[in-house]
DNA sequence: AAAAAAC
Protein backbone atom coordinates (compact mmCIF):
# COMPACT_ATOMS: atom_id res chain seq x y z
CA UNK A 1 0.00 0.00 0.00
CA UNK A 2 1.45 3.33 -1.23
CA UNK A 3 1.96 6.06 1.44
CA UNK A 4 0.59 9.85 0.02
CA UNK A 5 4.14 10.55 -1.24
CA UNK A 6 4.53 7.81 -3.33
CA UNK A 7 0.90 8.79 -4.59
CA UNK A 8 2.35 12.24 -5.80
CA UNK A 9 1.34 14.77 -2.98
CA UNK A 10 4.50 16.65 -2.16
CA UNK A 11 5.98 16.87 1.50
CA UNK A 12 4.08 20.13 3.20
CA UNK A 13 0.55 18.26 2.20
CA UNK A 14 1.58 15.11 3.40
CA UNK A 15 2.95 17.06 6.78
CA UNK A 16 -0.58 19.13 6.86
CA UNK A 17 -2.74 16.07 6.75
CA UNK A 18 -0.29 14.28 9.58
CA UNK A 19 -1.50 17.14 11.41
CA UNK A 20 -5.32 16.31 11.03
CA UNK A 21 -4.62 12.64 11.92
CA UNK A 22 -4.12 11.55 8.74
CA UNK A 23 -1.81 9.18 7.29
CA UNK A 24 -2.64 6.18 5.21
CA UNK A 25 -4.27 6.53 2.13
CA UNK A 26 -7.54 4.90 1.34
CA UNK A 27 -7.75 2.20 -1.77
CA UNK A 28 -10.17 5.49 -3.24
CA UNK A 29 -7.47 8.21 -2.01
CA UNK A 30 -4.81 5.36 -3.57
CA UNK A 31 -6.56 4.99 -7.22
CA UNK A 32 -7.67 8.26 -7.82
CA UNK A 33 -5.29 10.71 -6.74
CA UNK A 34 -2.50 9.67 -8.86
CA UNK A 35 -4.82 10.26 -12.05
CA UNK A 36 -6.04 13.56 -10.70
CA UNK A 37 -2.72 14.52 -10.56
CA UNK A 38 -1.54 13.73 -13.87
CA UNK A 39 -4.96 16.23 -15.41
CA UNK A 40 -7.32 12.76 -15.84
CA UNK A 41 -11.02 13.10 -16.06
CA UNK A 42 -12.13 10.49 -13.38
CA UNK A 43 -15.12 9.17 -12.04
CA UNK A 44 -15.32 7.58 -9.15
CA UNK A 45 -17.86 5.27 -7.01
CA UNK A 46 -16.85 4.25 -3.91
CA UNK A 47 -18.89 3.44 -0.41
CA UNK A 48 -19.92 5.75 1.72
CA UNK A 49 -17.32 6.82 4.09
CA UNK A 50 -14.04 5.27 2.56
CA UNK A 51 -12.38 9.49 1.94
CA UNK A 52 -13.92 10.24 -1.18
CA UNK A 53 -13.56 13.98 -0.44
CA UNK A 54 -9.85 14.05 0.45
CA UNK A 55 -9.07 12.26 -2.62
CA UNK A 56 -9.98 15.45 -4.69
CA UNK A 57 -8.90 17.68 -2.31
CA UNK A 58 -5.37 17.29 -2.41
CA UNK A 59 -4.71 16.77 -6.08
CA UNK A 60 -6.97 20.06 -6.18
CA UNK A 61 -4.77 21.99 -3.47
CA UNK A 62 -1.72 20.80 -4.20
CA UNK A 63 -1.96 22.44 -8.06
CA UNK A 64 -3.20 25.81 -7.41
CA UNK A 65 -1.87 28.79 -7.76
CA UNK A 66 -1.67 30.80 -5.38
CA UNK A 67 -0.34 33.98 -6.62
CA UNK A 68 -3.22 34.10 -8.97
CA UNK A 69 -5.95 35.31 -7.02
CA UNK A 70 -9.26 34.09 -9.17
CA UNK A 71 -11.04 31.05 -8.72
CA UNK A 72 -9.06 27.63 -10.61
CA UNK A 73 -11.39 24.72 -9.25
CA UNK A 74 -14.68 24.41 -8.55
CA UNK A 75 -16.33 21.71 -6.49
CA UNK A 76 -20.55 21.82 -6.52
CA UNK A 77 -22.31 19.84 -4.03
CA UNK A 78 -26.16 19.25 -3.00
CA UNK A 79 -26.26 20.40 0.18
CA UNK A 80 -25.86 23.74 1.90
CA UNK A 81 -24.21 21.42 4.73
CA UNK A 82 -21.98 19.48 2.22
CA UNK A 83 -21.05 22.52 0.89
CA UNK A 84 -19.98 23.65 4.03
CA UNK A 85 -18.35 20.88 5.41
CA UNK A 86 -16.03 20.21 2.50
CA UNK A 87 -14.82 23.95 2.89
CA UNK A 88 -14.42 23.02 6.19
CA UNK A 89 -12.49 20.08 5.60
CA UNK A 90 -10.00 21.80 2.25
CA UNK A 91 -9.48 24.73 4.64
CA UNK A 92 -7.75 22.61 7.54
CA UNK A 93 -5.54 20.64 5.26
CA UNK A 94 -4.48 24.20 3.29
CA UNK A 95 -4.28 25.88 7.04
CA UNK A 96 -0.99 28.22 7.11
CA UNK A 97 -0.84 28.28 3.18
CA UNK A 98 -1.64 31.28 0.97
CA UNK A 99 -4.71 29.55 -0.41
CA UNK A 100 -8.12 31.18 -0.06
CA UNK A 101 -11.10 28.94 -0.13
CA UNK A 102 -14.98 30.27 -0.27
CA UNK A 103 -17.99 28.28 0.28
CA UNK A 104 -21.17 29.77 -2.10
CA UNK A 105 -24.41 28.68 -0.88
CA UNK A 106 -27.86 30.23 -0.18
CA UNK A 107 -29.31 31.61 2.89
CA UNK A 108 -26.38 33.97 3.70
CA UNK A 109 -25.58 37.03 3.42
CA UNK A 110 -24.88 38.21 -0.42
CA UNK A 111 -23.22 41.00 -0.01
CA UNK A 112 -20.88 39.90 2.50
CA UNK A 113 -20.04 36.56 -0.10
CA UNK A 114 -19.80 39.38 -2.45
CA UNK A 115 -17.17 41.38 -0.65
CA UNK A 116 -15.53 38.00 -0.02
CA UNK A 117 -15.01 37.54 -3.59
CA UNK A 118 -13.85 40.37 -3.90
CA UNK A 119 -10.89 39.73 -2.30
CA UNK A 120 -10.22 36.99 -4.37
CA UNK A 121 -10.71 32.87 -4.01
CA UNK A 122 -8.48 30.40 -5.38
CA UNK A 123 -10.95 27.27 -4.89
CA UNK A 124 -15.12 27.71 -4.65
CA UNK A 125 -16.99 25.39 -2.80
CA UNK A 126 -20.66 26.02 -3.63
CA UNK A 127 -24.12 24.85 -4.19
CA UNK A 128 -26.02 25.27 -7.64
CA UNK A 129 -28.49 28.05 -6.96
CA UNK A 130 -26.41 30.48 -5.61
CA UNK A 131 -23.05 29.96 -7.84
CA UNK A 132 -25.67 30.68 -10.67
CA UNK A 133 -27.17 33.37 -8.53
CA UNK A 134 -23.73 35.27 -8.61
CA UNK A 135 -23.11 34.80 -12.22
CA UNK A 136 -26.25 35.98 -13.46
CA UNK A 137 -24.89 39.01 -11.22
CA UNK A 138 -21.62 38.93 -12.65
CA UNK A 139 -20.16 38.63 -9.44
CA UNK A 140 -18.23 35.65 -9.83
CA UNK A 141 -16.03 34.80 -12.83
CA UNK A 142 -15.14 30.91 -13.36
CA UNK A 143 -13.21 31.38 -16.71
CA UNK A 144 -9.98 30.36 -14.84
CA UNK A 145 -11.39 27.16 -13.83
CA UNK A 146 -9.16 23.72 -14.43
CA UNK A 147 -10.90 21.55 -12.61
CA UNK A 148 -14.48 20.90 -11.64
CA UNK A 149 -16.01 18.46 -8.96
CA UNK A 150 -19.30 17.45 -9.04
CA UNK A 151 -19.86 15.81 -5.57
CA UNK A 152 -22.67 13.14 -5.01
CA UNK A 153 -22.13 13.54 -9.10
CA UNK A 154 -25.33 10.67 -9.49
CA UNK A 155 -27.59 13.51 -7.39
CA UNK A 156 -26.11 16.34 -9.34
CA UNK A 157 -27.42 14.67 -12.67
CA UNK A 158 -30.29 14.15 -11.91
CA UNK A 159 -33.54 15.90 -12.86
CA UNK A 160 -34.09 18.62 -10.84
CA UNK A 161 -30.30 19.80 -9.88
CA UNK A 162 -29.45 19.05 -13.70
CA UNK A 163 -30.45 22.42 -15.50
CA UNK A 164 -28.64 24.22 -12.86
CA UNK A 165 -25.43 22.39 -12.76
CA UNK A 166 -25.07 22.35 -16.65
CA UNK A 167 -25.93 26.66 -15.94
CA UNK A 168 -22.70 26.57 -14.01
CA UNK A 169 -21.02 23.99 -16.30
CA UNK A 170 -21.84 26.93 -19.52
CA UNK A 171 -19.76 29.16 -17.50
CA UNK A 172 -16.56 27.05 -17.59
CA UNK A 173 -13.69 26.79 -20.05
CA UNK A 174 -14.63 23.84 -21.94
CA UNK A 175 -10.80 22.80 -21.52
CA UNK A 176 -10.85 21.64 -17.98
CA UNK A 177 -10.70 18.56 -15.56
CA UNK A 178 -13.74 17.21 -14.77
CA UNK A 179 -14.20 15.30 -11.64
CA UNK A 180 -17.65 13.10 -10.86
CA UNK A 181 -17.28 11.31 -7.33
CA UNK A 182 -20.26 9.15 -5.61
CA UNK A 183 -21.18 6.07 -3.66
CA UNK A 184 -23.95 5.26 -6.07
CA UNK A 185 -24.15 5.58 -10.05
CA UNK A 186 -26.98 4.64 -11.73
CA UNK A 187 -26.36 3.48 -14.83
CA UNK A 188 -28.87 6.17 -16.62
CA UNK A 189 -26.95 8.76 -14.88
CA UNK A 190 -23.45 7.69 -15.90
CA UNK A 191 -24.26 7.68 -19.48
CA UNK A 192 -25.28 10.74 -18.77
CA UNK A 193 -21.37 11.29 -17.25
CA UNK A 194 -19.80 10.74 -20.28
CA UNK A 195 -21.08 14.47 -21.81
CA UNK A 196 -19.54 16.41 -19.20
CA UNK A 197 -16.49 14.32 -19.19
CA UNK A 198 -13.51 13.19 -21.88
CA UNK A 199 -11.86 10.32 -21.85
CA UNK A 200 -12.94 9.51 -18.04
CA UNK A 201 -11.17 7.04 -16.36
CA UNK A 202 -13.55 4.61 -14.64
CA UNK A 203 -12.44 3.79 -10.32
CA UNK A 204 -14.56 2.21 -8.92
CA UNK A 205 -13.27 0.77 -5.48
CA UNK A 206 -14.65 -2.47 -3.99
CA UNK A 207 -13.76 -2.74 -0.67
CA UNK A 208 -15.70 -5.65 -0.27
CA UNK A 209 -17.66 -8.24 -2.10
CA UNK A 210 -21.26 -8.07 -2.45
CA UNK A 211 -23.42 -6.07 -0.53
CA UNK A 212 -23.49 -2.40 -1.49
CA UNK A 213 -23.63 -0.14 1.76
CA UNK A 214 -21.01 -1.37 4.16
CA UNK A 215 -20.16 -4.47 5.61
CA UNK A 216 -19.51 -2.26 9.01
CA UNK A 217 -22.83 -1.41 9.25
CA UNK A 218 -25.09 -3.83 10.73
CA UNK A 219 -28.88 -3.28 9.11
CA UNK A 220 -32.02 -3.87 10.47
CA UNK A 221 -35.49 -3.61 9.60
CA UNK A 222 -38.25 -3.73 12.46
CA UNK A 223 -41.86 -4.00 10.92
CA UNK A 224 -43.71 -1.36 12.78
CA UNK A 225 -47.31 -0.21 12.27
CA UNK A 226 -48.36 3.30 11.88
CA UNK A 227 -49.61 3.57 14.65
CA UNK A 228 -46.71 1.95 17.20
CA UNK A 229 -43.98 3.65 14.84
CA UNK A 230 -43.08 5.83 17.11
CA UNK A 231 -43.42 3.68 20.44
CA UNK A 232 -40.92 1.38 18.26
CA UNK A 233 -38.24 4.17 18.00
CA UNK A 234 -38.36 5.10 21.21
CA UNK A 235 -38.25 1.89 22.06
CA UNK A 236 -35.05 1.19 19.94
CA UNK A 237 -33.56 4.41 21.08
CA UNK A 238 -33.38 3.12 24.46
CA UNK A 239 -32.52 -0.16 23.63
CA UNK A 240 -29.13 0.96 21.37
CA UNK A 241 -28.60 3.85 23.65
CA UNK A 242 -27.10 5.40 20.79
CA UNK A 243 -23.92 7.94 20.89
CA UNK A 244 -25.20 10.07 18.36
CA UNK A 245 -28.19 9.21 15.93
CA UNK A 246 -29.85 9.89 12.81
CA UNK A 247 -33.21 9.61 12.35
CA UNK A 248 -34.70 9.98 8.68
CA UNK A 249 -38.43 11.31 7.53
CA UNK A 250 -39.82 11.30 4.18
CA UNK A 251 -41.03 14.93 5.10
CA UNK A 252 -39.89 17.93 6.47
CA UNK A 253 -43.20 18.61 8.40
CA UNK A 254 -43.01 14.70 9.57
CA UNK A 255 -39.30 15.51 10.60
CA UNK A 256 -40.28 18.56 12.88
CA UNK A 257 -43.40 16.63 14.45
CA UNK A 258 -41.72 13.55 15.09
CA UNK A 259 -38.62 15.89 16.57
CA UNK A 260 -41.00 17.82 18.87
CA UNK A 261 -42.38 14.15 19.86
CA UNK A 262 -38.49 13.08 20.91
CA UNK A 263 -37.92 16.41 22.52
CA UNK A 264 -41.71 15.97 24.70
CA UNK A 265 -40.07 12.99 25.51
CA UNK A 266 -37.35 14.27 27.07
CA UNK A 267 -34.38 13.75 24.21
CA UNK A 268 -31.28 15.96 23.30
CA UNK A 269 -33.31 16.23 19.53
CA UNK A 270 -32.82 18.75 17.35
CA UNK A 271 -34.31 18.70 13.49
CA UNK A 272 -32.48 19.80 10.27
CA UNK A 273 -34.53 20.48 7.33
CA UNK A 274 -34.85 22.79 4.43
CA UNK A 275 -37.98 24.94 6.27
CA UNK A 276 -35.23 25.92 8.46
CA UNK A 277 -33.57 29.49 8.33
CA UNK A 278 -29.98 28.69 7.12
CA UNK A 279 -28.69 30.41 10.65
CA UNK A 280 -30.37 27.66 12.57
CA UNK A 281 -29.35 24.92 10.42
CA UNK A 282 -25.82 25.45 10.72
CA UNK A 283 -26.50 25.79 14.62
CA UNK A 284 -27.99 22.67 14.39
CA UNK A 285 -25.30 20.94 12.39
CA UNK A 286 -22.92 22.21 14.73
CA UNK A 287 -24.32 20.88 18.01
CA UNK A 288 -24.92 17.89 16.78
CA UNK A 289 -21.06 17.49 15.69
CA UNK A 290 -20.02 18.49 18.84
CA UNK A 291 -22.48 15.80 21.08
CA UNK A 292 -24.91 18.67 22.67
CA UNK A 293 -27.46 16.29 20.40
CA UNK A 294 -28.03 13.40 20.75
CA UNK A 295 -30.65 12.86 18.22
CA UNK A 296 -31.30 14.60 14.74
CA UNK A 297 -34.03 14.16 12.93
CA UNK A 298 -33.66 15.05 9.31
CA UNK A 299 -35.04 14.59 6.07
CA UNK A 300 -32.86 13.52 3.06
CA UNK A 301 -30.73 17.03 3.59
CA UNK A 302 -28.73 15.04 6.07
CA UNK A 303 -28.90 11.78 3.58
CA UNK A 304 -25.94 12.78 1.48
CA UNK A 305 -21.83 12.96 2.57
CA UNK A 306 -22.23 14.69 5.66
CA UNK A 307 -19.69 13.13 7.92
CA UNK A 308 -20.03 13.17 11.42
CA UNK A 309 -17.84 11.40 14.18
CA UNK A 310 -19.71 9.60 17.08
CA UNK A 311 -22.76 8.84 14.30
CA UNK A 312 -23.17 5.24 16.10
CA UNK A 313 -26.61 4.37 14.53
CA UNK A 314 -28.84 5.83 11.92
CA UNK A 315 -32.87 5.03 12.10
CA UNK A 316 -35.33 5.21 8.79
CA UNK A 317 -37.85 6.33 10.96
CA UNK A 318 -39.88 6.54 6.86
CA UNK A 319 -38.47 4.13 4.61
CA UNK A 320 -36.59 5.86 1.52
CA UNK A 321 -38.10 5.18 -1.89
CA UNK A 322 -35.37 4.56 -3.65
CA UNK A 323 -32.36 2.81 -3.03
CA UNK A 324 -29.48 5.16 -3.41
CA UNK A 325 -31.24 6.98 -0.78
CA UNK A 326 -31.29 3.94 1.67
CA UNK A 327 -27.43 3.29 0.76
CA UNK A 328 -26.31 7.34 1.69
CA UNK A 329 -28.74 7.25 4.83
CA UNK A 330 -27.31 4.37 6.43
CA UNK A 331 -23.52 5.26 5.04
CA UNK A 332 -23.43 8.05 7.55
CA UNK A 333 -23.04 5.66 10.26
CA UNK A 334 -19.84 3.14 10.17
CA UNK A 335 -17.90 5.92 8.62
CA UNK A 336 -13.92 5.91 8.49
CA UNK A 337 -13.37 1.77 9.46
CA UNK A 338 -15.61 2.49 12.14
CA UNK A 339 -18.85 0.54 13.39
CA UNK A 340 -22.60 1.81 12.97
CA UNK A 341 -25.75 0.26 12.72
CA UNK A 342 -28.82 1.05 10.69
CA UNK A 343 -32.38 0.50 11.93
CA UNK A 344 -35.43 0.85 9.29
CA UNK A 345 -38.66 0.62 10.40
CA UNK A 346 -41.07 -0.80 8.02
CA UNK A 347 -44.88 -0.68 8.02
CA UNK A 348 -47.17 -2.36 5.97
CA UNK A 349 -47.31 -0.28 2.99
CA UNK A 350 -43.62 -0.28 2.80
CA UNK A 351 -43.19 -3.80 1.35
CA UNK A 352 -42.64 -2.74 -2.11
CA UNK A 353 -39.91 -0.04 -1.30
CA UNK A 354 -38.00 -2.40 1.06
CA UNK A 355 -38.21 -5.29 -1.46
CA UNK A 356 -36.87 -2.91 -4.20
CA UNK A 357 -34.03 -1.60 -1.48
CA UNK A 358 -33.06 -5.40 -0.95
CA UNK A 359 -33.10 -6.06 -4.59
CA UNK A 360 -30.67 -3.00 -5.41
CA UNK A 361 -28.32 -3.65 -2.73
CA UNK A 362 -28.52 -7.55 -3.05
CA UNK A 363 -29.21 -8.70 0.29
CA UNK A 364 -31.83 -9.76 2.40
CA UNK A 365 -31.61 -7.55 5.86
CA UNK A 366 -32.54 -9.35 8.94
CA UNK A 367 -36.09 -8.76 9.98
CA UNK A 368 -37.63 -8.55 13.68
CA UNK A 369 -41.04 -7.41 14.25
CA UNK A 370 -42.18 -4.61 17.42
CA UNK A 371 -45.04 -5.93 18.50
CA UNK A 372 -47.40 -4.30 20.98
CA UNK A 373 -46.29 -4.87 24.39
CA UNK A 374 -43.09 -3.46 23.24
CA UNK A 375 -40.90 -6.40 22.56
CA UNK A 376 -38.83 -7.28 19.27
CA UNK A 377 -39.27 -10.99 18.26
CA UNK A 378 -37.25 -12.34 15.24
CA UNK A 379 -38.64 -13.02 11.86
CA UNK A 380 -37.76 -15.78 9.87
CA UNK A 381 -36.89 -13.95 6.67
CA UNK A 382 -37.96 -11.51 4.43
CA UNK A 383 -41.38 -11.20 3.90
CA UNK A 384 -42.70 -14.16 6.63
CA UNK A 385 -45.20 -13.07 8.21
CA UNK A 386 -45.42 -14.92 11.50
CA UNK A 387 -42.70 -17.03 11.70
CA UNK A 388 -40.85 -16.59 15.14
CA UNK A 389 -37.79 -17.74 15.79
CA UNK A 390 -37.04 -18.78 19.17
CA UNK A 391 -39.84 -16.70 20.74
CA UNK A 392 -39.13 -13.37 21.96
CA UNK A 393 -35.87 -11.78 20.84
CA UNK A 394 -33.04 -11.26 23.90
CA UNK A 395 -33.20 -7.84 23.72
CA UNK A 396 -36.56 -6.59 25.24
CA UNK A 397 -37.38 -2.88 24.25
CA UNK A 398 -37.29 -0.74 26.94
CA UNK A 399 -36.06 -2.74 29.84
CA UNK A 400 -37.07 -2.91 33.49
CA UNK A 401 -38.96 0.20 34.55
CA UNK A 402 -39.28 2.26 30.81
CA UNK A 403 -42.22 4.03 30.88
CA UNK A 404 -42.55 4.08 34.74
CA UNK A 405 -41.28 7.40 35.04
CA UNK A 406 -43.59 9.26 32.67
CA UNK A 407 -42.65 8.24 29.05
CA UNK A 408 -39.09 8.89 28.37
CA UNK A 409 -36.76 5.73 28.66
CA UNK A 410 -34.36 5.22 31.21
CA UNK A 411 -32.48 1.95 30.17
CA UNK A 412 -28.79 2.71 31.26
CA UNK A 413 -29.93 5.37 34.14
CA UNK A 414 -27.07 4.09 36.26
CA UNK A 415 -25.10 3.05 33.51
CA UNK A 416 -25.11 -0.56 34.88
CA UNK A 417 -27.86 -2.20 32.49
CA UNK A 418 -26.09 -2.95 29.09
CA UNK A 419 -27.16 -5.40 26.64
CA UNK A 420 -24.50 -8.01 25.54
CA UNK A 421 -23.36 -6.32 22.29
CA UNK A 422 -23.00 -2.82 24.64
CA UNK A 423 -20.68 -5.17 27.14
CA UNK A 424 -18.34 -5.59 23.91
CA UNK A 425 -18.28 -2.12 23.15
CA UNK A 426 -17.60 -1.44 26.87
CA UNK A 427 -14.82 -4.49 26.37
CA UNK A 428 -13.26 -2.82 22.88
CA UNK A 429 -13.20 -0.05 24.20
CA UNK A 430 -10.95 -0.60 27.66
CA UNK A 431 -8.87 -2.71 24.88
CA UNK A 432 -8.10 0.26 23.73
CA UNK A 433 -7.38 2.13 27.05
CA UNK A 434 -10.14 4.24 27.10
CA UNK A 435 -13.23 4.75 29.85
CA UNK A 436 -16.01 3.64 28.09
CA UNK A 437 -18.69 4.03 31.23
CA UNK A 438 -17.59 7.65 31.92
CA UNK A 439 -17.62 7.52 28.18
CA UNK A 440 -15.84 11.46 26.88
CA UNK A 441 -16.51 14.72 28.40
CA UNK A 442 -18.89 14.95 25.04
CA UNK A 443 -20.64 12.00 26.62
CA UNK A 444 -21.26 12.69 29.64
CA UNK A 445 -21.76 16.49 29.29
CA UNK A 446 -24.06 16.04 26.65
CA UNK A 447 -28.02 16.77 27.88
CA UNK A 448 -31.03 15.71 29.85
CA UNK A 449 -31.23 12.98 28.06
CA UNK A 450 -29.84 9.75 29.63
CA UNK A 451 -30.04 6.91 26.70
CA UNK A 452 -27.17 7.47 25.53
CA UNK A 453 -24.51 5.00 25.27
CA UNK A 454 -21.58 6.60 26.64
CA UNK A 455 -19.14 4.64 24.62
CA UNK A 456 -18.10 7.04 21.82
CA UNK A 457 -17.64 5.11 18.56
CA UNK A 458 -14.40 2.98 18.18
CA UNK A 459 -11.43 4.02 15.00
CA UNK A 460 -11.18 8.00 14.86
CA UNK A 461 -10.78 8.42 18.81
CA UNK A 462 -7.23 8.78 19.58
CA UNK A 463 -4.06 8.23 17.38
CA UNK A 464 -1.87 5.50 18.01
CA UNK A 465 -3.56 1.96 18.40
CA UNK A 466 -6.57 2.66 16.76
CA UNK A 467 -5.10 3.52 13.32
CA UNK A 468 -7.96 3.24 11.02
CA UNK A 469 -8.06 3.67 7.23
CA UNK A 470 -7.93 7.14 7.57
CA UNK A 471 -4.95 6.88 10.14
CA UNK A 472 -6.56 7.20 13.34
CA UNK A 473 -7.54 11.28 12.95
CA UNK A 474 -8.11 12.47 16.25
CA UNK A 475 -11.01 15.12 15.13
CA UNK A 476 -12.48 16.96 12.95
C1' DA B 1 -43.33 10.90 -3.84
C1' DA B 2 -40.28 14.22 -1.51
C1' DA B 3 -36.42 16.88 -0.90
C1' DA B 4 -32.81 19.72 -2.40
C1' DA B 5 -31.21 24.11 -4.62
C1' DA B 6 -31.63 31.62 -5.17
C1' DC B 7 -33.77 35.88 -3.97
Amino acid sequence: MPNFLELGIEEPWVAALKENGIAVPTPVQTETIPLLLAGRDVIARAKTGTGKTIAFLLPILQRLDPSRSYPQALIIAPTRELALQITEEARKIARGTEIRILAVYGGQDVEKQLRKLEGGRHLIIGTPGRLNDHLRRGTLELGGVKTLVLDEADQMLHMGFLDEVEAVIQALPYQRQTLLFSATMPAEVKRLASFYTRDAEDVTIKVEQSPVPLKSIKQLVVEVTDRTKQQALVSMIDMYRPYLAIIFCRTKRRASALNAALLERGYASDELHGDLSQAKREQVMKRFREAKLQLLVATDVAARGLDVEGVTHVFNYDMPHEVESYIHRIGRTGRAGGKGMAVTLASPKDRGDLQRIEQGIQYAIERRRYEQDGAIVEVRGPGASGGKEAGRHKEQAGGPGRKASGGRGNAGRDGQRRSGREDKAVRAASRNGKDARGGSKRGASGGRNQSRGGTPPQGRRGRGTDAGRRGGRSGR
